[in-house]
Formats: C-alpha cells, sequence, structure tokens
DNA sequence: TATCATTTTTACCGTTTGGTCAAATCTCTT
DNA sequence: AAGAGATTTGACCAAACGGTAAAAATGATA
C-alpha cells in the first residue's frame, strides 16, 4: 500500500519532525552558524561544520542536502531578527525615544545574536550574492518606509536635516559594529577574548551620539 | 665563480627587482586583493587570484612562496593605509576640526581603498588571525595616546563626556561602512552597481551627526 | 649572436573538498 | 519481540585545492 504520510528521502520535507530530527538539525545550524559567521561561506568546510556538530559529514548531509541549504536556512533565520528591531520605529512616539530605543534594541541585537550578525556582515563582504534580492525589496522597502517617518519629523523641524537613510545606515554600523569587529573593540581596549563587558559603554556613547550633543557650541571667551 | 649579487631562488629577496618582476607582483596584488577582500583568506583560491592576474598558477608562486606571504604583503601595506589618518589628528586644534577633518579623510580612504577596507573587515570577522598582534600593541598604543587627546578636550569642556575610545569606534564603523556594506547601501538607495555617489551624502549625514546635533532640544510648546 | 639568468609552462603530487551510495544500526510502534 | 521506518556510518568519488619539479621559453647583456 502506498501511504499518505512521511514518504520522502528528504527528511525536511516529512510532514512532522521527530525529536532526532529536530535536535540535529539544531545541533547544525548551531555548529554551521558558528563556521560560516567566522570564514563565510566559500572559507566555510562540510567537515569543520560536521566536526563542530559532532556528526559525520554524511549524517550532515542526510538533513541539509548540501552547503547551500543549510546557508540559506540560516540567512532566512537571522533576517528576520535583523529587521525586527526597525519595524518597531513608529511615527508616533518622540524622535529621541524612537530613535534611542532603536538604537538600544539593535545594540541588544548585535551583543545577543554577535554570529548573525557576522554572518550578515561576511554576506555583504562577498557582495551580498545570495540576499542580493531581500536588500532590493523587502528591506529597501522597509526603510522607505522608515525614512519617510524620519523625513516627516525633519518636516516639522523634530529632527535635524539630514538623509534618512544615511541615519539608518550609521546606526545599523555603530550597533554592528560591536559586533562584527569585537576582536579589534576587545583588542584596543585590552579585554579578555571572552569578554563583552564594552557594550554598557557603546550605548552611552551611542545615545551621546545620536541623541545628545558631542561637540559644543563654540564658546566666545 | 661564485658571484656576490642577485643569487636566490627566490626573486623577492634579490637586491633589485626587475621590470617583470615589478609589473607581475603588482598585478598579482591587485588581483589578490580582489579575491581576499571578497572571499576573505579562506575563501580565497590561488586559482583565482592567478586566474584575475592572467597568469599560471606556478607562475604566481614564483613571485610569492605561497598564499599566506600574498595575504600578508596586503595586510602589511593596508596597515599603514589604515592609520595614516587616525596619525593626523592634533592635540592643538579645535575638537570640532580636528574631528571633522578626521572623518573626511577616514570617509575618503573609505571611498579611495574599499577593497582594502574590504580585507580588514574579512580578516576582524575571522578573528584577526594574522593582525591580531597589531592589533594589541600599536594600534592599541595609538589609540590610546589620541584618545588622550580626547580625554583632554572633555576635561576642558570643548567635548561631550564620552569615552573617547568608543568615539573612535564610532567614526570608524561609520565611515568603513560605506566600503564594507556598499552592495547594502546601493541596494537600499536603488542605485547601480558601481554608482558610488552616495559617498557625498555620506559626508553630510556624518557631520551632522558628529559635530552638530541631530535631536534638537525638546521644546515647550 | 652566444650566453646566462630570468621567467613561464607543463606535468604532476598529495590533500581537502562537496557530495553519493549502500549497508548497518538504531528507534519507535504494534 | 518483530517489523518498518528513521538514522548513522564507512567506503568511496571526482573535482578543486595548495604546492612542487624540471624543462622550455624568454629576456638581458656582453
Amino acid at each position: 500500500m502506498t501511504q499518505i504520510s512521511a514518504s520522502s528521502e528528504n527528511p525536511a520535507e516529512r510532514r512532522s519532525k521527530t525529536r532526532i530530527q529536530k535536535e540535529n538539525e539544531t545541533r547544525i545550524l548551531l555548529a554551521a552558524l558558528e563556521v560560516f559567521s567566522e570564514n563565510g561561506f566559500r572559507g566555510a568546510t562540510l567537515d569543520r561544520i560536521a566536526a563542530k556538530a559532532k556528526m559525520s559529514k554524511p549524517n550532515l548531509l542526510y538533513y541539509f542536502k548540501n552547503k547551500e541549504e543549510i546557508h540559506v536556512a540560516l540567512l532566512t533565520d537571522l533576517l528576520d531578527v535583523w529587521l525586527a528591531p526597525l519595524r518597531e520605529i513608529s511615527p508616533h512616539g518622540e524622535p529621541a525615544d524612537e530613535i534611542g530605543s532603536y538604537i538600544r534594541r539593535k545594540l541588544e541585537s548585535s551583543r545577543q545574536f554577535p554570529r548573525e550578525s557576522r554572518l550578515f556582515a561576511n554576506e555583504m563582504l562577498a557582495g551580498a550574492p545570495h540576499i542580493g534580492d531581500f536588500l532590493q525589496s523587502e528591506l529597501k522597502q522597509l526603510v522607505d518606509e522608515k525614512a519617510a517617518i524620519f523625513q516627516g519629523w525633519i518636516d516639522e523641524r523634530r529632527l535635524a536635516p539630514c538623509d534618512p537613510r544615511h541615519l539608518l545606515f550609521a546606526i545599523w554600523s555603530t550597533t554592528q559594529h560591536y559586533a562584527d569587529f569585537s576582536v579589534q573593540v576587545r583588542h584596543v581596549l585590552g579585554l579578555q577574548p571572552g569578554d563583552v563587558s564594552y557594550y554598557e559603554e557603546a550605548l552611552s556613547m551611542l545615545e551621546t551620539l545620536f541623541l545628545s550633543r558631542l561637540v559644543p557650541p563654540a564658546s566666545t571667551d
């Protein structure tokens, strides 16, 4: 009898996932995140991912049909995380509050998901071969939408005249920097490898930079 | 008779370089810069570098003894370029002038040497395996020195209280972003692949952000 | 133009890489 | 405890990888 249910060679295509399947996919994605985020797509190898996941390479390929599929799975998860803080910006709040809490969300995201941030950075450096479409469509659309909010505030004199999209670039770069360049940050600050205590100073700096005034008006002494 | 001069298997070790040698080393380094900056050290291959340099792989290895040596040559050149703008910060100028011109130098460096910037970014993402020592010693020392200048200005109330090293991080990240994430910038702005016209807007944004005031004081309407 | 050093190429080597296959083992259900 | 399906493994493959050796071709110089 041909069965209606569960009859695929690819476990990912089956109706419902088994316990083992869920566990192993999680393990693989975690290991892959580590490897891809350090070395990029081309620099990563299935052997290293398999080793890090404590699994044989053929077993790994039992769950994901090839290297690319693992990468795509990671990027897909990532994009939600990446966009979430931006979506929350509301036109109804005060500019300072909205920008302030966006910075806090972004910085928190950088602290919580540094490997995801580096995965994204690697993809950018490689020329965004896998998420170019996302950048052009979904991201651009959302940016345009939020930039319009900023522009409204500018028109109302509640925000300094500036290109809102470049303001977003500035927030992205400064916050992601603490994940992507964490090695440099730690070396310059003289911190130990695992130490991420600089995030509090970082928030303080970014609040001064974006919400207050860095250089006081010239005095006339 | 054993000759005193020019008697090494490695062309790089010879007294003076021939015309062909100079040309080919330049071609190799240019090709390697392109490949390393896109894919990182592990993701780059000698075959691709050789192909891009229009040279056979063994011929390439006649000029550089292995993959690592090419990478080191590139990084060494890069570090000078990277530090140059920072060195110029002077304690004798006005904070706004010094920070302003530092931003302009950094942004100009980003525009002129985007591949070098990406090479550096790739090295950071990989955990700085080749330039960790540089970060801990030379860079840290220079940062400490320049941070002291900023701290002096803060003490004199000519700069808002903030961690000077994090101020440098903010300048680095915002300026390098335009090179490292140029794909994203172009996609979000809806520009063509080669278009780098956004650098003027970028400068304007960064000057507003660092030298002026982004969010005006709350009005009491 | 003969000579010698420099440059380039051809042919190769061992290893790593992404991926396949079939057999073996394990797990769950009845 | 047996059977079916799910999982894991070992053996393997072709291509890509970093790199070598030696011969051939080219360039500079006397």
